[in-house]
DNA sequence: GTCTATATGTTGATAGAC
DNA sequence: GTCTATCAACATATAGAC
C-alpha cells in the first residue's frame, strides 16, 4: 500500500466538513477536492459518485448520534445514571461537532425515501424490546414511590431534545441571548448537569424533609 | 390588477412546499414552476432571482417559529400560563407544518453569514429586556416558595426543545418506536399537555399533603 | 402578465496519458 | 494512484414576441 489510506481519509475529512455544513445538494465536488488538496478525478476514483461519498458521510454521522442512546438505555444502569449519561454523552459529542444534528435531520428531510432504508438497517433491531425494558424499570421505580409514572417515550424524547437542541440552535441562541462564543460554551457546560437535574426534578417524587 | 395576486400566491405556495423540504440548493426553479403550474420565466418576473424567492420563504418561516415565543414570554401572564401556551403554540403550528424547524435551522447552518443579518433584523430588539423580566418573575415565584431557582435561559430552551424536537425527528421516531402516522399523531397530541406538565413538575416545589 | 426560445455558466463525471 | 482535459447535462436567468 502507498498513500491510498492517507488520501481516502483526507477526502473523507474534507467531505465531512463540507457536507455537514451544506448538505448533499449544497456541496460541490470541486470544493471538496480543493479542501482535500487533490483534484476532482481523485474523488471519483475513491468514491464512484457524489451520492456514494455522501452516503458514507451520512451513515458515519448517523451512527454517532442515535444508536448510542439506545445502547445506554438498554444498559443495566439505574435510571439516574442513564439520564446523566445520555445528557453527558451528547454534551461531549456536540461540543466538538455542533452541526451534526441539523446535518442528519435535514438530510433525512431532503430525501426521506432514500435514508429511511439506511436508517432501518442501522437501528438496533431490539430497540422495541429496550423500550419495553425501560418501561418496566420506570414502573418498578414508580411502584417503590421513587418517581412518578411517565411514558418512557416522552422521557427519552424530552431528554434527547434538551440535550441536542441547543446545538442545533447555536447561531440563533447567541443572537437572541446576546452571547459570544465563550458565553455559549459556558452555557453549554452548565447544561451538562442542568439538563439531567431538570429531568430528575421532574420525575422524582420528593419526600418531606 | 388581474390575476397577479393569484399567480404570486401560487408561486409562493409552490416555493414553500419545495424549499421547506429540499432547502435552497436542493430545490430547482423548474420544479417550483411546474408545481405552480406556470413556466420558469414567470418566476423571474415576480422574483428577480432564486435567492430572492428563497429569502421571502425563509423569512416567512422564521417569523412563524421564533418571535412568537418571545412575545408569549414577554406577556403579562403568570408562569404556568406562559409554559402551557408555548407548548400548545408549537404543537398546533408544527402539527400542520412539521418540516418548519429543520428547514429554518438547516438554512441558517448552510449560510450563516447571509441569514444572521436577516435574523438580527427580525428578532424583537427588546428580547434581552424580556429575558430580564422573566428572570424577575422566576425570582419572585422562587421567593414565595412556589418554584425552585432556575436560569430563565435554560427554562425556555428546555421548553422549546421539547416542543419542537419531536417534529424534527418525526421520520426517525416513527422508525425507532415503530409508529405509523396515526400513532405519531396520537403521541403528539399527548405531548401538548405532557410537555407543559413535565416542565411544571420540574420547577414546582411540592408542598406536603 | 404570460409565453417560447435561448444565452451563459456550472456541475458531476469520464477518458486517457503518465 | 494521480493528473489534465473535456464532455454532456442541467440550472439560472434573460430576450423578445404576444
Amino acid at each position: 500500500m502507498g498513500k491510498e489510506e492517507n488520501t481516502k481519509e483526507r477526502i473523507l475529512e474534507a467531505a465531512r466538513k463540507i457536507f455537514h455544513q451544506k448538505g448533499l445538494s449544497g456541496a460541490r465536488m470541486s470544493e471538496i477536492a480543493e479542501a482535500a488538496e487533490i483534484n476532482k478525478a481523485m474523488l471519483h476514483y475513491y468514491f464512484k459518485t457524489k451520492q456514494d461519498l455522501f452516503d458514507h458521510v451520512f451513515l458515519e454521522a448517523f451512527k454517532q448520534i442515535f444508536p448510542q442512546v439506545i445502547s445506554i438505555v438498554g444498559s443495566d444502569k439505574n435510571l439516574d445514571e442513564k439520564i446523566r449519561e445520555i445528557s453527558s454523552f451528547y454534551n461531549q459529542l456536540l461540543t466538538e461537532k455542533p452541526e451534526l444534528p441539523v446535518f442528519v435531520l435535514s438530510s433525512i428531510q431532503e430525501n426521506a425515501d432514500h435514508f429511511v432504508e439506511t436508517i432501518t438497517q442501522n437501528i438496533p433491531n431490539n430497540s422495541m424490546e429496550i423500550m419495553g425494558k425501560l418501561m418496566m424499570q420506570i414502573a418498578a421505580a414508580h411502584q417503590k414511590g421513587e418517581i412518578r409514572a411517565i411514558d418512557p417515550r416522552h422521557l427519552i424524547i424530552n431528554l434527547v431534545a434538551m440535550s441536542i437542541f441547543p446545538f442545533a440552535m447555536k447561531p440563533l441562541l447567541t443572537k437572541i441571548f446576546g452571547m459570544d462564543e465563550a458565553a455559549f460554551q459556558a452555557f453549554i457546560t452548565e447544561r451538562k448537569t442542568a439538563v439531567a437535574e431538570f429531568v430528575l426534578n421532574s420525575i422524582t417524587l420528593k419526600k418531606e424533609s
